[in-house]
DNA sequence: AATGAATGAGACTTCATTCAT
DNA sequence: AATGAATGAAGTCTCATTCAT
């Protein structure tokens, strides 16, 4: 009854084999796209058998929001581990500019998962659920430095600038984006 | 009644087949993902013979590109139209938050494609064409009632907005907008 | 009878399935030609579904390797066994006429699949190692019985005219095939 | 009536299409073989449109019998040539040597399309044709050098070194030809 | 006489999932 | 609990041929 009498036979469960094809798979997505994503070639990425595909998962939908979800929670500990490191007005914006002008657009992986991401929530509202806890999460690890309002638009502010940036052919300086954060800062009138 | 004894033998020469086409692609990819976008859906959507799909066009990749390259003129066209039918800077402020507010989330459609066709060139170097041509257009017609920098940051805040208000689940307000354009063009004040 | 209620359910798992699938094949080919195999046909012929096909084979080059591979097999044994059964040397002439005379012309299939591969081999090095062991293998059979240089001329000799009796119109005498021989393996006399 | 009336769309009788179709033919069967060859691909190289394959040629069996006409007559002719130069007993020696050892192993094209030619011939008597008056002027051409009998098996033994040699993987001297010529050649003081 | 447009059949291959073990 | 074997559906693409002009 004890793990001792089936030892040989437990070599099989392996308590990783989850995390790692949740891994693989969201490698797979980020270098074929999910239209190129598939069972089998997550199975060889991860190096486990096809079989233990659906064992370990439902279907492709189960699969995907398992990968997504730990992805948002990597991305969401990193900015907020940015935004905490700042103890200054001056350090908050100068961690906004940061993470537009270095963190998405340093890593293909994260930009195109991103996307995709941003793709399924866009048909499929069983994302949603996903998309809004990341949205909610960068924007407390803001007003933590910023008023509620200026976060939101700071959080959408960096939305469309990583985007824009990532997506032009052209490069852009990291002063337009020092000068964007700061207007949107600058509350002024006050 | 007279259309009827020829349209049956007409059928064979339709110089709108590749018209019908790219639409109906446009609309399987909005309704079933990019991953879901096959020859067969697309043809029969079109109602055209399986054949026909690389017939016309070389293969998924040249009816894809063909698809958003409508896609985006359309939208640009809209969004031109929109900015040049405001004279004054009033005007032009509000025609922005109109496009956040209106535009975009109104149709279903255009936000799954707009994430889709994002999703093509974070990946796809080649569809980078489109997405840039797309910026150009919008940032050219924000420059007839901005100055360039304004511009460019209103572009990159209208992308952030909106996306941001479609993937999340609560509803916001237009005042949010309204206050968000109202930062980035308040340039003055320096 | 007792069969039956197994039979059908038994069908998944046949340890012999890539073995009918390898003769399929070849029966295709000799009888529609490589430029008219298909896995359809082979698959319809071996009654297997079409999924087997590249289930059991990464692709149609696989297959043909594998099938080729084992009608060399079967040709080249019988060659040997002719050869090994003369002990003589008279019998081991009369066995090389024997050969051209009967073994060839007696198969239309072997004909054609022998063609078949030297067509193949004559374009795709990859098949190069396949008539590259059959002819070592005949070679090496007639060395048995006649001196190293006689066994290679004695071996494209059978090659000659055993395609050009398969090939003409006309039928010609096994006298013929004798004098040959005797002409080759008659070395002496210098 | 004259082709004067018609001059301006007489541009499009090409008397040489045809010939042109023909020689596309030939060298797309060389390249991709007799299962990659299509009228497209055909049409392609000859620069024609594909609506002019099936106008000049009933199918593609039309086409086949066409092309490996002309390409038998090529060979045929040079081979007449050889042995015409030959004057002396000697000198037809060299000729078959030489036929073996340069010809066809020097022309990766003529290999392949003998094989292609042969392996259809030996399926579909309606090429055994061409095969026969192949073998027959290769014949001729020598019986104007040798004893009938000779001749019949100098051309085997020209078809057995020729195959064998372009289908090994080691390489062969030129004296194994001369040896072998010379015993067949060499009625013996019989 | 000649051809561009069009299509239905069929080519190979990949896939998610089922099932027996 | 876990998986190798297997398959039917569907994927993209190529093809020979037909037809209207």
């Amino acid at each position: 009854m004890t793990q001792n009498s089936t030892a040989v036979r437990t070599r099989r469960h392996d308590p990783e084999r989850r995390d790692h094809i949740i891994d693989a798979c969201l490698t797979v997505i980020a270098d074929r796209g999910l239209a190129g994503t598939s069972h089998r070639r997550v199975a060889a990425l991860a190096d486990v058998p096809l079989g233990s595909m659906t064992y370990h998962f439902t279907g492709m939908d189960d699969l995907l929001h398992e990968a997504f979800t730990r992805f948002i929670d990597e991305v969401a500990t990193r900015f907020e581990a940015r935004m905490d490191a700042a103890t200054t007005p001056e350090e908050a914006e100068r961690a906004v500019v940061a993470i537009i002008d270095q963190d998405v657009l340093a890593s293909h992986r994260e930009l195109v998962l991103s996307h995709e991401l941003y793709t399924l929530a866009a048909r499929d509202p069983s994302y949603r659920g996903l998309t809004d806890s990341w949205m909610r999460r960068s924007r407390r690890a803001l007003e933590r430095r910023f008023d509620p309002l200026t976060a939101r638009l700071l959080d959408a502010l960096i939305e469309g600038l990583t985007i824009h940036r990532a997506l032009a052919t052209e490069t852009r300086g990291t002063e337009e984006i020092r000068e964007a954060v700061a207007r949107i800062v600058r509350t002024g009138g006050r």
